[in-house]
DNA sequence: TCTGGGGTCCTAGGACCC
DNA sequence: TCTGGGGTCCTAGGACCC
């Protein structure tokens, strides 16, 4: 059996643990640059806020209704998702994070019927007791029969937050009432396809023949149909390295002049350096683009996308950074261009072990990496970036909007919560 | 005026290699 | 006159996920 463990409503929960006051107010969590709304609180689902609609489009609304709106706080949501995931991997040897506020279990071994359910209430009152974050647990024979499980525990109280689909009959029944657009893997195109041929539940496509699902909708199709069957075809530990990395970032005000790009390029790529350096990795070419807003059809479009190998695999910022110019000066074009968006992927990423050198490469890689540790950890001991590279300037011209950010109560010794005694 | 960020997988074609 | 088979690398777009 697969548990999956989601966090409820997690940002909105994180910006709740710290401050009790907003327990039964609508919450809602804008995205960077305050641009949409990524996370809302049960209160502000009930007030029919929609995910992901553009937040000055609903601001008056959500005034009205009084909602708490936030920044996001991806310092405090991080911190609270280690936490998270290290209280669960306490429940089992084997744990598959999904992504920010999800993970998969493997649960092999670990108990069966109800002794399951048993384990699952202990696991639910651990992690929310510990870190204030309300949890649902979905427990099925696959990860997409155990997604449709944890919706099924998340919207019916009676079932504590554990949600178990662990016989063939309340597999069918589950089916059965499920839409088939809520269904992991079936998204927006694929349910207009579905409704044209009048499929409407999960029950409904398990019904139709592997053929028919293969040549509408190719393997992904079949494998989310046998995986609704309770055959599993999708791994859990796939936990494989990253293919790909990237920063990238909306501008408040669009960019036009090169320098200024340059500079927000730089930041990206010394990102991408870091997050390589973080998983023991180094990267062996990266893209770099920029775009013009995409809703500002009258002004002048320009799109710069450029793809720069790199010769020895490196997660030296230096380098990541020069490569990354070099490629944006490339793609650079002149003319009246107001830059919304710009971003950095690394790709060919492999392990920092190993690393096959050039014969006559002119760096000598091992003085080099004994810099960037002592940088990383001056940097670790005196606060972020203290020591950076100066094409990283000090990004005071293209700084984001996050007019209500929270504060970082859990990693800044000056926001932590101060307890008053009598 | 204001519209996010970070991923994966699949398909398909072109250029190039032996 | 007749012109294969098996690769890699890169670009690009679409669909999906949280």
């Amino acid at each position: 059996m697969i548990g999956l463990v989601d966090c409820n409503n997690f940002y909105a929960s994180c910006e709740r643990v710290f401050n009790p006051s907003l327990r039964h107010v609508p919450v809602v969590v804008l995205s960077n640059n305050d641009g949409c709304i990524v996370a809302r609180s049960n209160e502000a689902k009930a007030l029919g806020i929609d995910m992901g609609v553009p937040f000055y489009q609903v601001k008056d609304q959500l005034e009205k209704a009084q909602v708490a709106v936030f920044s996001s706080n991806y310092i405090l949501y991080g911190d609270m998702s280690r936490r998270v995931m290290m209280l669960l991997s306490s429940f089992t040897p084997h744990l598959s994070i999904y992504s920010i506020d999800e993970a998969f279990l493997d649960l092999q071994g670990i108990a069966e019927g109800e002794k399951l359910r048993e384990y699952g209430l202990q696991l639910v009152r651990t992690v929310t007791k510990g870190t204030g974050i309300p949890v649902t647990l979905g427990i099925a024979s696959t990860k997409t029969l155990a997604k449709v499980a944890s919706k099924y525990g998340k919207k019916y109280a009676g079932y504590k937050g554990v949600c178990l689909i662990d016989t063939e009959e309340k597999r069918k029944k589950a089916l059965q009432d499920f839409p088939i657009e809520d269904v992991w893997g079936i998204g927006r195109r694929m349910r207009k396809q579905l409704t044209y041929y009048g499929i409407h539940t999960a029950a409904d496509f398990c019904s139709k023949s592997e053929s028919w699902i293969r040549k509408e909708f190719t393997v992904t199709g079949v494998r989310t149909w046998k995986e609704l069957q309770g055959i599993s075809c999708i791994d859990i530990d796939d936990l494989p390295q990253k293919k790909s990395i990237c920063t990238s970032r909306s501008f408040a005000e669009g960019i036009s002049e090169l320098a200024v790009l340059e500079e927000a390029v730089a930041n990206f790529a010394a990102s991408c350096a870091r997050k390589l350096r973080e998983q023991h990795t180094c990267c062996q070419a990266l893209t770099v683009f920029a775009y013009t807003g995409r809703f500002r059809l009258d002004l002048p479009q320009c799109h710069i996308q450029e793809y720069v190998p790199i010769t020895v695999p490196t997660n030296y910022p230096p380098e990541i950074i020069q490569a990354a110019l070099r490629g944006l000066r490339t793609g650079w074009r002149k003319g009246d261009f107001r830059f919304k968006k710009a971003g950095v992927i690394v790709w060919n990423i492999t392990p920092d072990t190993a690393i096959q050198t050039q014969l006559f490469d002119p760096v000598d890689r091992g003085k080099q990496a004994a810099l960037q540790k002592a940088i990383d950890e001056i940097n670790r001991k005196n606060g972020y970036q203290i020591l950076k590279v100066a094409s990283q300037g000090d990004g005071r011209k293209w700084n984001l909007k996050n007019e209500y950010i929270s504060r970082q109560y859990t990693t800044n010794l000056r926001d932590v919560i101060e307890v008053k005694s009598e």
